[in-house]
DNA sequence: TGCTATTAAGTTAACGTTAACTTATTTTCT
DNA sequence: AGAAAATAAGTTAACGTTAACTTAATAGCA
């Protein structure tokens, strides 16, 4: 037996014979309907099953009550708390959310913008990394006046606005804090020395070491820069892991580490462990992004916590104010703050 | 200004002076169109910044090669393994996948499911906890035909298929493990009793215990009843923190724990450890999902390893079998097995 | 040369809904 | 009682696309 076909309001209005307003009517309780006509519209709803065609509706209201995010890294507990905030802040607002992933490619980006801009979505969130055929697409999008923010990304449209969290300010804190503990061989993991103009942390990182007159060694940075899509989920914990069996064979390994995200702090310190070395006493470590499980490890993790809930409730409270005001509006920037987060993993030892 | 209205298909016809058909056919790349047409098309498409609108289109076509998938707990590496998994095989057929989150009620599922099916949906996957109504809303949806797989939970309806781990034998296995160790008094932490007939970890765990003639003991049972919807993310690791205070302030204090989950786990030996105990001397414990942090605790934590990307690798391929055969179909239901990794957690200390 | 096949369009109608308007009936109020 | 207001519908057309059909011109071929 085929598929077999749903029934319509034209249906409906045929059975008990009205018309297919008024059924419209009577299901989304709009305009007038006598209370016997509403009883026996809803009884044949019932017994048909029913169900109003949302394509139908949306393409003659002209729009769809929906709003896109695109995720990088969904595995990523940063990503799913602002997923999470989003979402709460728009099912207060009568919005639902569509989330797209995009975990490897400029490819995957721009699937997952095409497909949600297909839906006609009335607004998108944006939190991948960026990329430029991606950043192009996305361009394109925000050129056709679709509401559309970035989080935690840099983009730059004048209809486009931009929620972060200062991760510049965040990397060089955190540097600055394993400075202060007097350590001068400072390690970076999770990026190459190239990526500095994109990826804040790293920069932030040169930054501090900048100012306290700290010569910048370039082996003491160190990512992977081949691509990871074989390894699913947290691939940054092997990064990490990878990153710091590097540099301890250096000839004059690192004091202190400053990782990109907890994923790859936690990574370095099983390396650390395997090596045989202890934490804080041999190497100091920092993490970033405060994930739950930094305060579970042993020791705990020193990191840098953003106010990620924060970061999605922003982001949906300015996409919907570009969909509700349907003017040029000018474009919205917030940076918010981090806060660093010193737990066991980079204490004095005097 | 208001939002500038996105040309149509009719508005790139009448200004080049072809049938809005032709445009169609360049545009989709179908039926005959002659190479001058074609780039008269392809040029005012460009200028005039055309984009189709896909409601229009898939309300035409009867459909929309998109596939909705429900989370439950967005935070946990199981679902997101499972959100990957399926992203992919769906990708490598040209479906898109729409994901939406439900993190806290019954009625967070009723609206995902609703918001998708809104959307015309060729096909639904549902990851989340079972919950009454959500079931009941399912059900009808499931009814009306359209293609449906749950994954990792239970639910009984001739036309939806079913895969999920076997969290039973996982919790036999996990809890048996336990008592080869040597121990008698053996907690769970993560669920009351009463949830036994819906956890199946759980019913494993009174399986085991009483297989091996272990009475079991209700207080050594332990979780949360009230929400944790306060708690955003990974809310298991505090239940498993306090849970096993709990336990420890018993009379008799377990000397091994079953936790439902690693974040459970780790929430656990966070409490053990603070309690000045240690594992797996003091207490020996083991979770459930082999996440990627497991590996990386101290002590490496003994699990039990579901088959994520194969959970959702047939979760779509039973789905796109469902959607490409119109025809009934036998309900299809796959059980899989989980695997026992025993780390430091809980190693035999004769 | 005539006949079929191919190519290149155009035409019509429908997907299922709802905004906007119209008509008819009932109620309310002075 | 009569006019205005409120209620209860029905009608029309459009949202933007494409499947299915038709028409017309050109090409291929025996």
């Amino acid at each position: 037996m085929a598929r077999k076909k749903n029934a319509t309001l034209n249906d409906i209005a045929s059975t008990i014979g009205v018309a297919p307003m008024t059924v419209s009517r009577v299901v989304n309780g709009t305009g007038y309907v006598s209370e016997k006509t509403r009883e026996k519209v809803l009884l044949a709803v019932k017994e048909m099953s029913y169900r109003r065609n949302g394509l139908a509706r949306n393409l003659k209201r002209q729009k769809t009550d929906t709003v896109g995010l695109v995720l990088g890294d969904i595995s990523n507990p940063y990503s799913t708390e602002i997923a999470n905030a989003v979402r709460e802040r728009l099912a207060a607002r009568g919005y639902n959310l569509f989330i797209c992933i995009s975990e490897h490619s400029a490819n995957e980006d721009i699937g997952a913008f095409e497909s949600l801009v297909d839906h006609n979505i009335d607004g998108l969130i944006v939190a991948t990394r960026s990329n430029q055929e991606g950043d192009e697409r996305l361009r394109s999008i925000a050129d056709s006046n679709l509401p559309v923010v970035v989080v935690g990304r840099d983009f730059h449209h004048s209809r486009v606005d931009f929620v972060s969290a200062d991760n510049l300010r965040g990397g060089f804190e955190a540097t600055q804090h394993l400075i202060d503990l007097g350590h001068r061989r400072i390690a970076f993991i999770g990026a190459g020395f190239e990526s500095r103009s994109s990826l804040k942390r790293l920069q932030g990182y040169l930054n501090a070491l900048e100012k306290h007159g700290i010569e910048i060694d370039e082996r003491l940075i160190t990512g992977r820069k081949e691509s990871v899509s074989d390894v699913p989920g947290y691939s940054t914990e092997k990064i990490g892991y990878e990153g710091m069996k590097r540099l301890l064979s250096l000839p004059s390994p690192p004091t202190a580490v400053f990782a990109r995200n907890d994923f790859t702090a936690v990574g370095a310190m099983s390396a650390i462990k395997d090596a045989g070395l202890s934490i804080p006493q041999d190497i100091a470590i920092v993490g970033f992004d405060d994930t739950p499980l930094a305060s579970h490890m042993m020791p705990a993790l020193t990191t840098v916590r953003q106010p990620m809930r924060l970061l999605g409730q922003l982001a949906a409270e300015m996409l919907l104010k570009r969909i509700a005001i349907e003017d040029e509006l000018e474009r919205d920037e917030r940076v918010l703050d981090c806060e660093l987060i010193v737990r066991g993993s980079s204490v004095a030892t005097s």
